[in-house]
DNA sequence: TTGTAGGCGTTATCAT
DNA sequence: ATGATAACGCCTACAA
């Protein structure tokens, strides 16, 4: 390994002023600074993160809290952010929490002692009290509280606008796949669709519950024909579950958009590629990336924040699943 | 910030004696032991790992390089890693490369430059040298080279487990959809695939070009149909554009798996929630991710490799656009 | 069994 | 403009 001492030698000058003109800070001669570069490249020379983050107790690292990197919401989420950082040569360490509360403690508490700057979490609720007195910057990510910056869709309008386009395209035995109350987005989102449809005339609504999983979605698909045949529209809390209806409803024989119309939520890129094609609910996952890791940078920068919750717009992806021309 | 000489001091002993207790190493009295626990639990002590990182020139941090998390096949894969990694105390930082040089290698720097002991790559070919001469334990991931170690699945198999399916089901008109040739895995299971099928009589096989990504998969399975409507046997570069060949095919009318036929790659989890669920060849991404986690970690420990290649069994998953009863 | 002291590679203060 | 040198928090000879 390269030390700042080798370059210093063969620069022919102290460790000091190689520091200084790696860093750009205090004073160099012209000529000096030039035989320094000329030493770092000929070395190879790349300063040792490690005892830089020693001496100024913070390192280049960020930490990212998700519950699970295989839910296909996630990937664009975590891409989103990655992008913004690596691009500002910050890096990433990250974790999945399957929404455990020791998990993430344990996640957190290591990610501390490497003197990570600041945490990216999509917690799940009621971890929240692991993040609040933490001495470095956090950015909630897909979820909200009332004490830290979040970054999250907008799941009022989001189930509202599920519940409308199923209504005006005619749906009137609805049945409003609810995902695990316990994580507040899904909740959300099913709040205001189940609101907005009870309180229409001539609508009928039902509930079932649901996982987010692939494991689950299956049996759900299952037992939503099997209790409620008649159904006429699913709003379903995430497109891999509606994919699973989807499946079940054709397998079934109904006919879709005409007799059965499903929408999903994420809009994850797969959901294009069915047949037919699912229409949801876009949440914006990549953007949603980035602009918590720039909340984030401006924290740790310590600049103001302009917002301390930013809701990003969510929209109706019309596609096969829906009924066209009203 | 609670340093080992708070946890000195509170226990009223040296900081070598905190440090040997903590770390199991060397000799400490019964009572001494006990002093030191109770002020590390009463002071919440946690060693900083990254002083620790800097005397002992190496930390518990992992590099995982990735082509693209986005890509459905890896999210398993990479908790594969994580989970087996997590268990034993590492932390992954993530790095994605777009099959990229410079970001790979951007990526490599930064990792030695925080004191990363190992990586693990799933890196695109060509890329090898970055990682030759790199004094750390590297594993290939989904990718072998001749000197390093690697974790990878049987492509030979897959592609002919695919050819095989589908002349054993009676497709005579088949077509290959080609995956970036670049891409080691890739280029290995469409040569066994193709291989096969120009050695059997009567078949004929047609080659077209794709990409692995969503974006790219539409017009592929346009281009498809379009070039070779004939085709009554498909095997896709990978479950994505497999989808997109389904939808496709299922737009125009085509009976699945009556009338084409249709094998995809990876057996991503979305698979079995298609309408028909679609046949595939499965790599066991998770289980790989694992495999080369452990093998990592053995080379981390100076434990001997048993194999230096290893290679994992694929599976042909015979769903439903593949014909029954044979 | 325990403590002292030096060093890991870097930065920043303070002389010069 | 430059160079010693003392930290940063930890670990490990070595001495006691």
């Amino acid at each position: 390994m390269v030390t700042i001492r080798d370059v210093a030698k063969e620069a022919g000058v102290s460790v000091a002023t190689v520091s200084r003109v790696i860093n750009g800070s205090g004073y160099a001669h012209i000529d000096t600074k030039k035989a320094v570069d000329l030493a770092v490249s000929k070395l190879q020379y790349k300063p040792n993160e490690v005892a830089r983050s020693l001496y100024k107790r913070k390192s280049k690292l960020i930490g990212l809290i998700l519950p699970d990197i295989t839910n296909p919401f996630f990937p664009e989420l975590s891409r989103g952010v990655e992008d913004y950082l690596q691009r500002r040569g910050y890096r990433l360490i990250i974790g999945n929490s399957d929404g455990k509360q020791e998990k993430e403690r344990e996640y957190i508490n290591t990610f501390s002692q490497n003197n990570i700057i600041g945490i990216i979490a999509s917690t799940s609720e009621y971890n929240d009290r692991n993040y609040k007195d933490l001495n470095m910057p956090v950015v909630l990510l897909d979820r909200t509280t009332e004490d830290l910056p979040a970054v999250y869709a907008d799941q009022h309008a989001g189930g509202e606008l599920a519940a409308a386009a199923l209504m005006e395209r005619g749906s009137k035995e609805i049945v409003i796949v609810r995902g695990p109350i316990t994580i507040k987005p899904v909740r959300e989102r099913y709040q205001s669709a189940l609101e907005l449809l009870q309180n229409t005339e001539g609508v009928n609504v039902q509930v079932l519950d649901s996982t987010l999983s692939f494991q689950g979605a299956k049996s759900c698909a299952k037992e939503l024909f099997d209790k409620y045949p008649k159904t006429d529209g699913v709003i379903a809390c995430n497109d891999i579950v509606a994919s699973a209806i989807l499946q079940e409803g054709l397998r079934l024989g109904r006919l879709i958009p005409e007799d059965l119309q499903i929408i999903g939520y994420d809009d994850i890129p797969m959901c294009a590629l069915l047949y037919p094609a699912l229409s949801t609910i876009r949440q914006p996952a990549y953007e949603m990336g980035e602009v918590a890791a720039e909340s984030l940078i401006k924290m740790i920068n310590k600049e103001p924040l302009t917002e301390q919750h930013i809701k990003l717009d969510v929209a109706f992806i019309d596609r096969q699943t829906t009924r066209k021309g009203m």
